[in-house]
Formats: structure tokens, sequence, C-alpha cells
DNA sequence: CGCTTCTTTCAGAAATTTGTGAAGTTAAGG
DNA sequence: CCTTAACTTCACAAATTTCTGAAAGAAGCG
């Protein structure tokens, strides 16, 4: 490395990108989305055009679209329009994405409603429907408690980063 | 419904096994641990051999062995072998399941490595580095608190089911 | 020590998933 | 309005993953 600040060659960006993505591919991400995420998370701008990600990634458009349609739904980017242009520019809003990781609430309260129905379909006094009575109850503590986590999250951010967008 | 107390029909319980497995595989485990792993879930032994599993979700030997591997290897089931017996059982082990679903830790610091990495290429003083930078201080934030947590559920468990094995 | 019973490994068929090119759609700007 | 620049959708080819049958590998038990 022969510039210790800023260094910002296409190389050294790229391996971190595919690096990162196959762990959140791991995490059970598409490859796609996983490699746009990160992508944008390595932008200086925190934002990129379709077209932009297209030629860093080497992808087609529709990749591109596949893609940032999954993330904008899971609410780990944004779209915006600079308004004249008809481009878009997708968007990873500083901490909102890691906020998103913990809006677990849908997939929890999904586990919830199969786990209620276990324990109705197997009686709540069998072995296995009190078994499952209990996993219920930890889903339970825990949605309350990942709320209660972030507060103390967002607390503790301001404190050290100043709550900067 | 016609029986009230346990309810136990082949056919509510592949109902449950199939739905529940389903969300598992919706949150990125794959079908074949999902299938066994809800079937062991939903056992009232919380417990069932090779054969049982593979004439329960009617897959093969070869399939339960390689399910199973997966899900030993994560922590959410544990091998036993009647001693005698050549055969195994494989168990869900009351909680230690849910508890295995909380260590992430290893894929925590996974995630904290390759977003070190990220820092040191794109340069800490750049804007891509500081939000790398924050992020990295939100999983180790993250990661603390879940051992937290976890304490506090086997308090609020211990005072709500009295600590049954 | 060999027979039998269970589990694991392996190669390949089948199914699913993924990414692309091409056509389709929408809206900006002349 | 018509043209053009962008994004999206769709059908298909390619790659990957998944599951199986068959063979091989362990370990109890006579």
């Amino acid at each position: 490395m022969t510039d210790t600040s800023g260094a910002r060659d296409a190389e050294s960006v790229s391996k971190f990108v595919e690096s990162f993505a196959a762990q959140l591919v791991e995490a059970g991400m598409q490859r796609m989305p996983a490699r746009i995420f990160a992508a944008l998370l390595s932008s200086d701008e925190g934002a990129m055009t379709s077209v932009e990600l297209g030629e860093q990634l080497r992808i087609s458009p529709a990749a591109v679209s596949g893609g940032v349609r999954y993330l904008a739904q899971q609410h780990m980017v944004s779209r915006e329009r600079e308004p004249g242009s008809r481009r878009e520019r997708y968007r990873v809003q500083g901490n909102q994405w890691y906020e998103a990781l913990t809006n677990r609430e849908a997939v929890l309260k999904r586990w919830e409603a199969a786990l209620s129905e276990g324990v109705a379909s197997l009686g709540a006094e069998t072995p296995a429907g009190r078994r499952m009575t209990e996993t219920l109850a930890f889903f339970e503590f825990v949605d309350g408690e990942i709320v209660a986590m972030m507060e103390r999250w967002r607390v503790h951010r301001e404190t050290r980063f100043g709550g900067l967008t």
C-alpha cells in the first residue's frame, strides 16, 4: 500500500466487497443482493446508480434491478430519484440498514404463530406441547429484548458518534 | 378435532412439521435439516431414531445422515447412543437449541473481522470508513448485549418454568 | 472372528435457483 | 407528441444444490 490515507484502489475495494458479501451470503442472503449491498456500503457516497453498480460488479442491469428490489423490501437500502434525470440512486442509509437487520419482527411473529399452532395441534399438556410453549415464551422474550436493546444502542451511539446521520 | 387433550394424529403433526420447517427454511436453513429439526421438536420424547425420521419424513437414510450432521454441528441437536444397540437417537435438548440460535458468536466475529478489514482497506478517515466503523461498533455492542440477554432469559425462565430440563 | 445391523460416504440424476439478453414499460425533454 | 434514456419483466440457459441408491465402513453379538 503506497498511500496510507484514504487508500481507495479498485482492487482492495473489490476485495472487501466480495469478502463482506460472502459473509452475508453465509448468513442467508442471496448472492446478488449481498454483493450490491456490500458495494454500496463501501462507497464514499453511500449511494450508487444502477450503472455504477453494474460496472463495478460486472453484472447486468437486470441483476441490479432484482437485487435492489430485494434490498429495498428489506429496508436495507432506499431509492432516490435525483429530480430531473430518470436515473435512480440506491442508498444505504447510515444506520438504517442494521436497524433493519434487527427488524426481524415479522420473522419472529411468524415463528411464534407457527409454534402456537404447534402447541394447539399437539396439545398443551403433552411433553412436546410443553417444550414448544417454552420455546414460544423464549421468542416472545427475545422480541421485547431486542426493542430495548436497540434503544440502548441509540443512546450508546449518540455518546460515541454524536448522532451524525 | 375430536380429542381435546393430547391430540396426536399423524396428519396434524405432519402439518405442523412442514409449516414450521417452512419458516426455518425461509430464515435460511436448508430444507432437510429444517424438516428433521421440526420433526424432533414435535416428538414427545424430543428424540427420534434415524429410521423413525426416515419414515415420518419419507426420506432416505442418507438424507437423515446429512441433515443430522448439520444440526449437530450447529448444536441444535445432540446424538445419543443407547448403549448396546448401534442405533442412534437424535435429541433436541429442551432449551439448548434456541441457546444455539443466539450463539451466532462465530458469525458475528467473522462479520466484525470483515468490517475491520474494510475499514483498513478504505481508510478510517474516508466517509465509507467512518460508516463502517460505526457498523462495527454496532456489532460489538450487539455481541455483548446478547450475552446479557440470555442471562436475563435464564432467570425469567427459572421463575416461569421452574428450571425443568 | 465373522455376521448382522446401522450409519456414512459418494457419484450422479433431478430439481431448483440464478443471471442474462431481449423485449416491454414509463417518463423526461425536446 | 415523439424520441430517448432509464428501469423492469420475462423466458431460457447455465450453474448450483439437493436427494437418492448403492457401496463401504464401524461396532455389537453370537
